[in-house]
DNA sequence: CGGATCGAC
DNA sequence: CTATGTCGATCCG
């Protein structure tokens, strides 16, 4: 038995019975190096690349897309001005307190399979025509390519590359047109098997799926050897069924065979001609046995390979099946060590979801790998959206889902087309006509009626614009279709006259089919509950959820938009003001206020709201209590305060910098040593419940030129009693939630719990001015005549913005190295002496390392140190 | 809601 | 002087 074992072990590695060439590497088919890859690439792509960059930003370009000068008009901002390093400091503490909540919801306790066939359409061509076995081929069109097999690939030939630049690179490329039909046969046949481990394993594409075989592990514990045991198929060698008859027959042959009973079928099927135990394998009951015996049966059953990747959840399954391909596997174990071990120096681009953009924009503030985006999560949280840097957090933390979700059902339909230009509008309607032709019979193939109707149109300088417009009532036949598009493609075709729409793409697409009266039914009935009691519409009331659910869907769309309302509901439900360390203990002990109950918090905030209690303030600085009603004279105070102490410290840790390396880093993500996950949690807690200790958030700033801000107030604070360092103060702005709002979320019907919310997705948050006042733009200096602060808001947001890149652009060949990665080499290379000389001088100023910088950054962040506007 | 963009296969 | 088609999700205004 172990024998036998030992061949299913050997014999998986190296494949069983198909090479398919693919690991040969015969002469004459040595490929092309990178850089002549990138040279012919670069050739043939230039006309293509010059149209764009004619008119719009070149998107080829990484540091000059607008997301980019976005994110560094952003960066430099936080890393100039003293009030946004303070930010950091906060959003470090409340990162890092998620950061534990997630690792408690962790679970490792599903096994979760991705299968990936090798290079699936190229495979089955070359299965069916042996003639191409030797030779590299890619399927697909002259214009793009589907893929390619691994002959092709040494020679540059990928997926997703017009056929053109592929015969440049390799000029004896043999180019193959889809046969989905086919593909689609042997899908099925491969869905047949995978059915046996989870009957509810989910299809991603013709070539993909993600199985969930817990369950199966569970049971198969119990089974006889026999039931594990799988002959080889000797029959049908490689190459032998060339013509589609003969294929189809023995498909149909194989379907009988597997039915819901197909391990005994199976077997006697295949007894019959080669009873000898020579010629099977038995499989063991570990998840590597299992996913060896799924790739066994998908290669004696399809002679096409697949590679397979297993691991707790679908995030980590899928990169681990690319891990091993061609022909692999690879197992992460449900342990937390190796989970992180995986993630360590794995580049973020290898992250499901994380595509070309985002892998620049994270590029330019010098995140590459996972765990490098762990260390940077208290910036990310204020650079990205929630939603955005949320996720960017489970990736680094490698959590996923650990079920598979049944699909849900499909949101929109639509159909396109590529062609050389078009010009006359005649040719634009039939054109237009058709289109909705076919998407109606789609449609209707489904019984699919829809509300919107979307046309997109690409012109011959490849900007692609799409128009939508919502009828009222449903639509699904050809001339329903054509009277909303017809009308869209008018009004373009009208915006450009006299003259023509020069076209190179026109699609047609029908969404809203789902009526989400529901959702719309529970929002209207919570918003007017809150109206009557008295206009705290800015409330936003969730079902409770599961943790699993609140972390992976906490996003929708009605939760942003109003962050000044809500932090504005959080300062007023939180001015009882709780004495700082009762404060400190809520928080640490993560006690979600269990007790609390709508009704009352709703009266303390219409109560407070009206009486406008809030006239006693403890400073969060110096811990004094300040009487003034007057707000803006508060503000003044605080920032007194903290400038006051933000220098002193400056000063301090530039005479005495001993101490610091030992507060840096004491808490990676990524170390080496072992320890389990409970001792982790354990330290990670206690960690943050000590209050002298914020080393917990220094390694949030690594390579980052806030850096030595961090380590100044880091090292600095387990020296005094009194919470005199910015992270201190940090904490109890936190604790005293002035600055980040919480979401209350609904329990039942009279249990409330309030769940932490970070909302740092824009500058503009930070704004915050008493009703009534005159509203100066600290960028522009101009008074701003709204009264509404959220427009005050974003005016700031759009001038700050606005202003940086246009600075930016102004310089030509913006380097984009001059404000973020310089920045960063040029920290790293002073020494630590200069480095606190900067930094106390910089504090003065603006906080900045460069000098080459600090006088536009000066320029733009003038109202300096100032918090002011942080409290109310 | 409408429009643009990203990401995946 | 040539860079897909289709779908879902997200973000912004």
């Amino acid at each position: 038995m172990d024998d036998m074992k030992k061949v299913a072990n050997s014999s998986c590695n190296d494949g069983f019975l198909l090479r398919m060439g693919l690991n040969d590497n015969k002469a004459g088919m040595q490929g092309l190096d990178k850089e002549k890859i990138n040279k012919i690439i670069m050739e043939a792509t230039k006309y293509s690349r010059e149209v764009a960059s004619s008119v719009q930003l070149c998107t080829k370009d990484p540091q000059r897309t607008p997301q980019i000068y976005k994110l560094y008009a952003r960066c430099i901002y936080c890393c100039t001005s003293a009030r946004l390093v303070f930010q950091l400091l906060v959003s470090s503490v409340q990162v890092d307190k998620l950061v534990v909540e997630l690792e408690q919801t962790r679970n490792l306790s599903n096994t979760i399979v991705h299968i990936d066939m090798d290079a699936f359409y190229a495979a089955v061509e070359m299965r069916d025509n042996p003639e191409l076995k030797e030779k590299p081929i890619a399927v697909g069109s002259m214009s793009m390519l589907s893929t390619s097999n691994y002959h092709a690939r040494r020679f540059g030939v990928r997926a997703a590359m017009p056929g053109f630049i592929a015969k440049k690179l390799c000029p004896h490329l043999t180019i193959v047109p889809l046969n989905f039909e086919k593909y689609g046969k042997v899908s099925k046949e491969v869905r047949e098997i995978l059915a046996e481990y989870d009957p509810n394993f989910m299809p991603m594409g013709l070539d993909e799926a993600y199985l969930n075989i817990t369950e199966h592990l569970e049971e198969r514990l119990n089974w006889p050897e026999d039931r594990r045991r799988f002959f080889f198929n000797t029959e049908s060698p490689t190459g032998v069924d060339k013509d589609d008859m003969n294929m189809s027959d023995k498909f149909n042959e194989g379907e009988c065979s597997s039915s819901p009973v197909l391990f005994e079928d199976n077997t006697s099927h295949l007894k019959q001609r080669s009873q000898s135990v020579e010629n099977s394998v038995v499989f063991g009951t570990s998840a590597e046995e299992v996913v060896k015996e799924i790739r066994f049966r998908i290669e004696q059953k399809t002679q096409l390979t697949a590679s397979a990747g297993i691991a707790p959840n679908t995030m980590l399954a899928k990169m681990c099946s690319d891990r091993n391909k061609p022909n692999g596997q690879y197992r992460i174990t449900p342990e937390r060590q190796a989970v992180l071990d995986f993630l360590k120096d794995l580049p973020i681009r290898k992250v499901p979801g994380i595509g070309k953009v985002t892998e620049k924009m994270l590029k330019a503030l010098g995140i590459v790998t996972c765990s490098e985006l762990y260390q940077q999560r208290a910036l990310l949280s204020l650079l990205f959206s929630e939603i955005s840097w949320r996720n960017f957090l489970d990736i680094s933390l490698g959590l996923g889902s650990t079920h598979l979700e049944k699909d849900g059902e499909r949101k929109s339909m639509s159909t396109e087309r590529t062609f050389s230009e078009i010009n006359r509008a005649e040719d634009q309607y039939s054109l237009c006509r058709e289109l909705c032709r076919d998407l109606a019979q789609e449609l209707q193939k489904e019984g699919l009626k829809g509300k919107t109707v979307t046309l997109k149109l690409k012109n011959v300088n490849f900007e692609v614009k799409t128009r939508a417009s919502t009828v009222l009532s449903s639509v699904s036949t050809e001339e329903e279709i054509f009277a909303v598009a017809k009308d869209l493609l008018g009004t373009e075709i009208d915006s450009v006259a006299p003259h023509p729409l020069r076209i190179r793409l026109m699609g047609v697409r029908v969404s809203g089919f789902l009526s989400e009266e529901e959702k719309k039914y529970q929002q209207k009935s919570i918003t007017s509950f809150l109206k009557s009691g008295k206009e705290i519409g800015f409330l936003r009331l969730q079902p409770e959820k599961s943790n699993q659910e609140y972390f992976t869907k906490s996003s929708e769309a009605s939760h942003r938009g109003s962050f000044f309302d809500q932090k504005r509901a959080a300062r007023l439900l939180n001015s009882e003001n709780l004495p700082p360390n009762e404060a400190v203990g809520k928080q640490l002990f993560h006690d979600r206020k269990s007790s609390a109950n709508f009704v009352e918090e709703t009266k303390k905030l219409t109560g407070l709201q009206s009486s406008n209690v809030c006239k006693i303030f403890t400073c969060p600085v110096c811990f004094e209590e300040q009487s003034s009603d007057n707000l803006e004279e508060l503000n003044r105070h605080i920032d007194e305060c903290l400038n006051g102490t933000f220098v002193k410290d400056t000063m301090e840790i530039s005479k005495n910098d001993k101490s610091r390396e030992d507060t840096l880093n004491t808490l990676p993500q990524f170390r080496n040593e072992n320890e389990n996950g409970d001792e982790w949690q354990k330290n990670k807690t206690d960690q943050l419940a000590r209050t002298d200790q914020s080393a917990s958030t220094s390694d949030s700033f690594t390579n980052n030129s806030t850096e030595k801000f961090a380590q100044i107030v880091s090292d600095k604070s387990h020296r005094e009693q009194q919470p005199s360092n910015l992270s201190d103060i940090a904490r109890n702005v936190c604790m005293k939630e002035c600055l980040f709002p919480k979401r209350i979320s609904q329990g039942n019907e009279d249990h409330f719990e309030k769940t932490e919310h970070t909302g740092g997705t824009s500058l503009s948050c930070f704004f915050e001015a008493k009703e009534g006042s005159v509203l100066v733009c600290p960028v522009c200096n101009t008074e701003q005549k709204t009264t509404s602060l959220v427009s005050f808001n974003r005016h700031v947001d759009v001038c700050l913005n606005k202003g940086l890149i246009q600075e930016l652009t102004e310089k030509k060949d913006f380097p984009a190295e001059n404000y973020s990665m310089e920045n960063q080499n040029r920290v790293g290379a002073l020494s630590k002496e200069q480095q606190c000389t900067n930094a106390s001088q910089g504090t003065k100023r603006s906080g900045l390392t460069t000098s080459q910088s600090v006088s536009k950054k000066t320029k733009l962040s003038n109202s300096k140190h100032t918090i002011k506007t942080f409290f109310k």
